[in-house]
DNA sequence: TTTGTTGCAAAGGGTTTGCAGGAGA
DNA sequence: TCTCCTGCAAACCCTTTGCAACAAA
């Protein structure tokens, strides 16, 4: 892939405020692209080595500044990043098949918050679920 | 805390087919004792650098792979460990205010987990959930 | 021109591995 | 005694930082 300046992100980045390098345009395209989380290792492929790591690392941390990202911490201690397209309160859904990843609206856990806690006496304020299966491709093999 | 060998551990090493050091006994006493998830490096500051790094991981890796143990990995990329009492599904829920964690044999999720991949068609077999809250004491401060 | 961004190299820090010496059973 | 375990040191690898050169606006 080459950088080239996609006209939408450019906006959408001179809107936060951020300059609408070359670099970070194609970052930002990379991971509209995918549909499944992406290492920086995964992005510096993609790019062809045209980008260097610390810049990959930087910019991606600004698109989840923005809320345009989110960064994920897998078992095995590698950081990947996924697209949001959604600003409220969301899930991740991954298939274990193919590694595609899809944003769940509805949030299952919501509901039984203050029951979970209930019997320790704990307040829930927060969670995190991650959800694994496999896609409707991916139950068809 | 000394090195020494506590006998209820010793047991259940041994039936594991492990051999009971006073490194893999203390280790498990600390993660035991403790209510709260635990890095490598809280381990060793409790043991008072009369284990090595190398020789906690390698223990804290058998005792999960035995299921004594569970490893979590939090955003800062740092892996911790908490024992656990129960064999079957579970969930751990953290107090943000003092870092105590209770297990919650409850899950919330299970119910709906059909229905939360029914729109994507996805098949949804796996989940993790962390639950984050405040606990009786850290509510009243 | 000004300010933010990139790239390189190096540092940082948690985790893992190899291997020789040591201790449990 | 035999096998497993420990400790040390070094290797690994992902991530971050410092700094000078560069480019967007």
């Amino acid at each position: 892939m080459r950088l080239k300046k996609n006209p939408d992100s450019a906006i959408s980045l001179r809107a936060a405020g951020m300059k609408a390098t070359p670099q970070r345009c194609a970052i930002l395209h990379v991971l509209d692209s995918s549909d499944r989380p992406l290492s920086v290792e995964d992005i510096r492929q993609e790019l062809g080595d045209e980008s260097g790591v610390p810049t990959i690392y930087r910019n991606l941390q600004s698109f989840v500044d923005q809320g345009w990202a989110e960064s994920l911490v897998g078992v095995d201690q590698v950081m990947r990043f996924v697209r949001c397209h959604s600003t409220g309160h969301h899930h991740h859904l991954q298939c274990e098949g193919c590694g595609r990843t899809v944003e769940v609206q509805t949030c299952a856990v919501e509901a039984s918050l203050a029951a979970l806690g209930q019997p320790a006496g704990f307040r829930v304020t927060r969670h995190q679920l991650a959800l694994y299966g496999l896609c409707p491709e991916c139950q068809h093999q």
